[in-house]
DNA sequence: CTGAAAGCGCTTACAG
DNA sequence: CTGAAAGCGCTTACAG
């Protein structure tokens, strides 16, 4: 910008408003300056100006998910890069969050880089770490599930609802033995929507006076495992008839089992959202289904909201997930 | 950093020190520095460090995808994710590459952070407006379609072969007329990528001495649109019996119209990249799929060696596809 | 409407 | 081993 100055034969404020578009400059200098920015191919430096701008802001705002790859949370991101460039800010995402460690060394990192803003998807249980940047004025809002020990907006779905919903849809034709299968217990968000999903499973057996046993249920699932799970679960004396999944991972390992042992149309499957292909599959799947992009965006519009200064009370956003019937959830109690 | 500084009785010299981890440090300052850093809730502002660090180095490299949320370019996302976090690097990504305009757009505004690399998949078919950059020192990668009109290293696929491979895979099977359905015809990647993939489709044929007509050729398809051509090509006298598909969002509209015409069984299917659930389906989908874990990798490990000063010709490295047999690509032709 | 000067939070030769 | 000073590329009161 220096050497633009000189060339053009004027003092650095000069250039400096030029490039800002800044309306009180005389035609004759904005010329002259700007066919010396072309000359010397010149190209602002956004972070030395935004280090210097008042209040230092950066325009950029993090965004923490476990995996970008995963495809809701891929969607989530998206949400969020739109909403961002809508107010003329880029997003800085970070994957990985596979330990409460993992997830502050990727806020410490980002909090250097001096976002205005964070999303966290929590791989932590414990976010009073968070405590002194979120007072010195960072806009913090999770994501999935809330934050604890932490007083901060977040955006989560009516994961209990939602599944007692999906599950008595089972219920409702008939079934009475209904297998859960869980994933994470442990930390942050895969502890927290596990948990829900699962205390919603048990509300909508309780409500049909159902007991409530653990001799169906599954936890700590992966693809892999759902599907031993799954297997081991059907070839009982008393197997279950229908099947809650807590997660796309987990149903595609359980859909895996029941095209093997050929039961695919005849054990009821509902999973816990939605994935690619779930309705080219036959039988369809029934899923219940968070939007992604509504997740993202809510969370996004938030957040800004609070980086432009909102001080309303801090809330919990519950999005409602909504129920696909597709075939899978409505395969009847067989009366053999 | 003054205050930590002042409270400590050093200079700013000795607190850039103890933050840098250098070892030439006294115990003692250090001890005292670290106590002033935990008592002000002092935290290093990296923005600032690389801003006046030697070179100017921003360590951030810029990520530029159609969309972040397509499930092959966020597996990519996540690979280069990983490569940048091994060199002490963040990964800035933006999406939304619709037109050319778009591409240059964020481009500027990636340049303007001061990003030290660029891996990009581009949707303009110019690219001589990235020299001046390229020339500045910025490391440059493209990912998917190589540059038109500048020198800079591509990571690409094997389309032609593959596409050709796919195809080849049905005519063994007995089949004569195979449909090829396409995408985008236009700019960028997808130009180059379609274009490609429609050339090895030619190659086979042309191989087994069948004639290359455009009867069986759509392009420019969506899903929905595939949908519809799959369900017109199919219904006519001389109907196609196998169909090459060039993208996952196309394979899954000719899935849908097998599906509704009660042919899956009956027509063979090839689709070009690996798509979530494709083993699920009946039948499985057989598809040439490239791995984005690794075009990501290689990708990001091609741009950190340029920005670590590798001076090497610029190259094209062209990554392998695979078969994958699941089903639908080993139908043979029905002679009724 | 424009220029000269200070300063954002750091790092880095330069002395000592 | 450490301090005092300059400066990265900008913006912003302060004068004129």
């Amino acid at each position: 910008m220096t050497d633009v100055a000189a060339l053009a034969g004027v003092s650095l404020r000069t250039v400096s408003r030029v490039m800002n578009e800044d309306p009180t400059v005389s035609e004759a200098l904005r010329a002259k300056v700007q066919d010396a920015v072309t000359q010397l191919h010149y190209k602002p430096n956004l972070t030395a100006s935004h280090f210097r701008r008042r209040g230092g802001r950066s325009l950029v705002v993090g965004l923490l998910l476990h995996d970008v790859a995963e495809p809701f949370l891929a969607t989530v991101h998206r949400a969020v890069q739109d909403v961002a460039r809508a107010h003329g800010y880029d997003v800085l995402a970070a994957s990985g969050l596979e330990s409460p460690e993992r997830e502050r060394e990727a806020v410490e990192r980002l909090i250097a880089r001096r976002v205005e803003g964070l999303i966290i998807t929590p791989a932590d249980n414990d976010h009073r770490y968070l405590l002194a940047e979120q007072m010195s004025g960072t806009a913090i809002v999770f994501l999935d599930s809330p934050p604890n020990f932490l007083a901060a907006d977040s955006v989560v779905t009516d994961n209990r609802k939602a599944a007692a919903r999906g599950v008595r849809h089972m219920l409702d034709r008939g079934h009475r033995r209904v297998a859960y299968l869980g994933f994470g217990t442990g930390f942050g968000t895969a502890f927290y929507t596990n948990l829900n999903r699962h205390l919603g499973f048990c509300d909508a057996l309780r409500r049909r006076r159902i007991p409530v046993t653990d001799a169906y249920v599954r936890q700590n699932l992966t693809t892999k495992l759902a599907e031993q799970a799954t297997m081991e679960l059907l070839t009982r004396a008393d197997a279950p008839t229908a099947i809650f999944s807590a997660q796309p991972a987990i149903t595609v390992g359980a859909i895996r089992a029941l095209q093997a042992l050929k039961q695919s149309e005849t054990t009821a499957l509902v999973g816990y959202d939605d994935f690619y292909g779930a309705d080219l599959l036959v039988p369809g799947i029934t899923v219940v289904a968070q939007d992604p992009v509504k997740v993202g965006t809510v969370a996004a519009d938030i957040l800004f909201r609070r980086i432009d200064g909102d001080m309303s009370p801090i809330a919990q956003h519950v999005l409602p997930s909504k129920l696909v019937q597709r075939g899978s959830g409505e395969i009847p109690l067989n009366l053999t």
